[in-house]
DNA sequence: TTGAAAGCGGTACCAT
DNA sequence: ATGGTACCGCTTTCAA
C-alpha cells in the first residue's frame, strides 16, 4: 500500500467522484494507454517493472474499478448471457438448474444475468433485452416470438436458445417436452388399471404453459382406449383442495394425475381426510420428483424430470456464439421417467 | 412504413451489423442528434412532425434498438439495482421475495438485475459488481465486508443494502433476525415443557449464515432455565435422516426446532417410522410456514417468516438513491412469529 | 427547427 | 518502453 500523507484536519474530505483510468494515469504519471496495458497484462507489449508497480499502486490507492459499459462499448461486445426471470414461480427444480447453469457459463468465461422484465411480453420485452447487447439470451417459457429473435439477433445477440415447450424460428431450442410428463403420468395410471383420470389444472397464473401440454399428453395417451381424461381445475390451497376431494365421489374418478408434486401431496392430503383411500380409492401421481414425494405415506409415485445439465446448456451456448452461422439445434430435454411408488 | 426499392436479385444479402442511431440518421436524412431528441421525446426540443414520422420510419424499418451502455456511459449513470445471487440455495420463501421486488423496483422505474458471480468473494465479488456501475446493490446473506460496501460506493453506488444477519459498516441494512428464529422456537418449546431441545443444523454448505445464528438463538432462549440445547448435524437425505432417528432414544431430546419446514417434514418422518409419537415423544418444530407444514400430520408447529414486502424495500433503495448522504438505515426484518399446530 | 461537435471511459493502433 | 489519438454509440449544449 502507498501510504500518503493525511490531509490537514480541517480540510473537508473532497466529494471525491468516481475514478477513471486517466486519474490513475496521472497519479502513476504515465499515460491512460499504459494504465491500460498494464492493467490488462497486454500481452503484445512490454512495459517496464518499475511502470507496471507504479500503475498497480496508483490503481490500488485510487479505488480504480474499470467501467464494464466502456469497456464493452470499446470492445464491441460482452460476454454476457442474458436470461430473462420467468414468468412463472420458480420452483425448486428450476432454481437448482439456474445456479447450475451460471457456474457453467462462469466456467466459459461467460457472465450469466438475470433481468427482470416486469410487465413487458413480446416484442418489447425482447427490445429491452436487446438494449444490453448480450452475447447470447436464454429465454424460459414460451415469452419468445419470432419478432423478438429477430430484433435480438440483429442487435448481435450471437445465439438465442428458448427453454420451453415450442420451437421459435431462428432460434436454438430446448424442448422441454411437458405433453411426454402428461402422457407418461397417464399412461402409468392406465398401465396400473385406471380408466377415469383426473388431471390436475393449476389456477394460479403463468403455470398454464406447463399444465395445457400436461393435460394434452393425459389425453393423447388415453385416446381410443376408452378410458377417460377430465381437467381438475385446482389453486394451491387447502379449502380448495377440501372442496375438490368432497366431491370426489360424484366425480367417478379412480385415479388424478396431480400436475406436480407439490399439488398432489395437497390433493392427496385432501383426498385422505375425506376418509378416500390413496391409492384403492384414487391412485395419485404427481411430478418433478422432489424429496417430499418420498416422505409422504403411502409415498408419492411420481414423474422424474431430467433439466439439462448446466454444463451441457452452457457448451451449447458456447457452440452458438463460437459459430452463429449455425441451423438452429433443437433438441429435447426433460426425460421423462415415471417413478412408481405406493400411492399409484 | 418507407418503401424501399428492392436491390436487384442477384446481389447478396449483406451481412449487415447492428444499427446505430448513425445509421438512422442517414436513412431518415436528418443529424444524429434530430434521432435523439425524436426517439427520446425531448421536451424541449422542438421537432416537426414530419421529421418525427421520418426518424421513426427508419428506426422501424432498421429494426434500431438503442444502445444501453452507450446511453449510461454518456448519461454517467444507470438505473440498475444489482441483486448479486445469493450463495446458499433459494427457497420458496425467497424466490416470491425476489420476483415481488422486482415488480416493486420496475415499478420506481429501475431495473433489477440479478448477477451470478460465482467463485468470487469478498471484496472480488463487490469489485466485479462495481464495474457494472450499479446505481444501488442488494447483497443478500454474508458476502460483503465495509472493504465491498467501500468500493460499491467509490464507483458510483448510491446505495448499498444487505440482506442478512449482520449489518455492514457503511451500508444499509436489512437485519434478517435469524437469531430470533432460534429464540422463538426453543422458547416455544421450553413454554411447552420441553427440556431437551435438539436444533438440526444443516450439512449442506452455504446455509450455515442462517443456521448458526439460529442455534445461538435456541441456546440464548435456555441459558439459566437448566433445559439444554444440542446441535444436531443432518444432511437433507433420507437415510441420514433414518440414522438420526434411530439413535433419538440416546440422545436422550424431548423435542427438536428442525431449522426449517423441509427439514421438519424429513426428520418428523424418520421419527415416525421408528415408531416415535409426534408430539409426545418428540415434540418438532420448523420455520418458514410453507404449506407443507399444515398437510403433514400431525400439523408442523413453525415460525412463521416475514421477509419484508417488495414495495417497502424498493422504497428503501429509491430513499437512499435518492439521499445517499443519509445515514444507514438498519432495520429489522423477519418478523418471526410461532405458529403452534399439533406436532408441539 | 436542425446540425456540428464535445465528451462519457476505455482500448489499440501507430509513432516516437 | 511509452505516449498520442481515434473511435465505440449516444446525449446535449451551443450555434446557425
Amino acid at each position: 500500500m502507498v501510504q500518503i500523507p493525511k490531509p490537514p484536519a480541517a480540510e473537508p474530505p473532497a466529494p471525491r467522484s468516481v475514478p477513471t483510468s486517466a486519474d490513475v494515469a496521472r497519479l502513476a504519471g504515465v499515460s491512460r494507454a499504459t494504465v491500460s496495458y498494464v492493467l490488462n497484462d497486454s500481452g503484445s507489449v512490454r512495459i517496464s517493472e518499475p511502470t507496471r508497480r507504479r500503475v498497480r499502486d496508483a490503481a490500488r490507492e485510487l479505488g480504480y474499478v474499470p467501467h464494464a459499459a466502456a469497456r464493452s462499448l470499446r470492445a464491441g461486445h460482452s460476454r454476457m448471457v442474458l436470461m430473462p426471470a420467468p414468468s412463472f414461480p420458480a420452483g425448486p427444480l428450476y432454481s437448482r438448474f439456474l445456479s447450475d447453469l451460471q457456474w457453467a457459463l462462469a466456467r466459459l468465461d461467460y457472465t450469466a444475468v438475470q433481468y427482470g422484465s416486469v410487465g413487458l411480453r413480446g416484442y418489447e420485452a425482447a427490445r429491452a433485452w436487446a438494449e444490453l447487447r448480450p452475447v447470447a439470451v436464454l429465454v424460459p417459457g414460451a415469452d419468445l416470438d419470432p419478432q423478438g429473435v429477430e430484433v435480438l439477433k440483429r442487435s448481435g445477440a450471437r445465439a438465442v436458445v428458448t427453454l420451453g415447450p415450442e420451437a421459435v424460428e431462428g432460434a436454438h431450442a430446448l424442448l422441454t417436452d411437458q405433453e411426454g410428463v402428461g402422457h407418461g403420468a397417464a399412461r402409468h395410471l392406465y398401465d396400473r388399471g385406471r380408466r377415469a383420470i383426473g388431471v390436475v389444472v393449476p389456477a394460479e397464473g403463468g403455470l398454464d404453459v406447463f399444465s395445457a401440454p400436461r393435460l394434452a399428453g393425459a389425453h393423447r395417451a388415453v385416446r381410443g382406449t376408452g378410458a377417460t381424461v377430465t381437467a381438475l381445475p385446482l389453486a394451491y390451497d387447502e379449502r380448495e383442495a377440501a372442496r375438490l376431494a368432497a366431491r370426489w365421489g360424484s366425480l367417478g374418478l379412480d385415479a388424478v394425475f396431480a400436475y406436480n408434486d407439490e399439488y398432489a401431496m395437497l390433493l392427496m392430503r385432501a383426498l385422505q381426510d375425506a376418509g378416500l383411500d390413496i391409492p384403492a380409492d384414487a391412485a395419485v401421481i404427481g411430478a418433478d420428483d422432489l424429496m417430499l414425494g418420498r416422505l409422504l405415506r403411502p409415498r408419492l409415485s411420481t414423474v422424474h424430470l431430467e433439466l439439462p445439465a448446466g454444463r451441457e446448456l452452457a457448451a451449447l451456448v458456447d457452440r452458438a456464439v463460437r459459430d452463429p452461422g449455425a441451423a438452429p439445434e433443437r433438441r429435447k430435454v426433460l426425460g421423462a421417467t415415471v417413478v412408481h411408488r405406493e400411492s399409484s
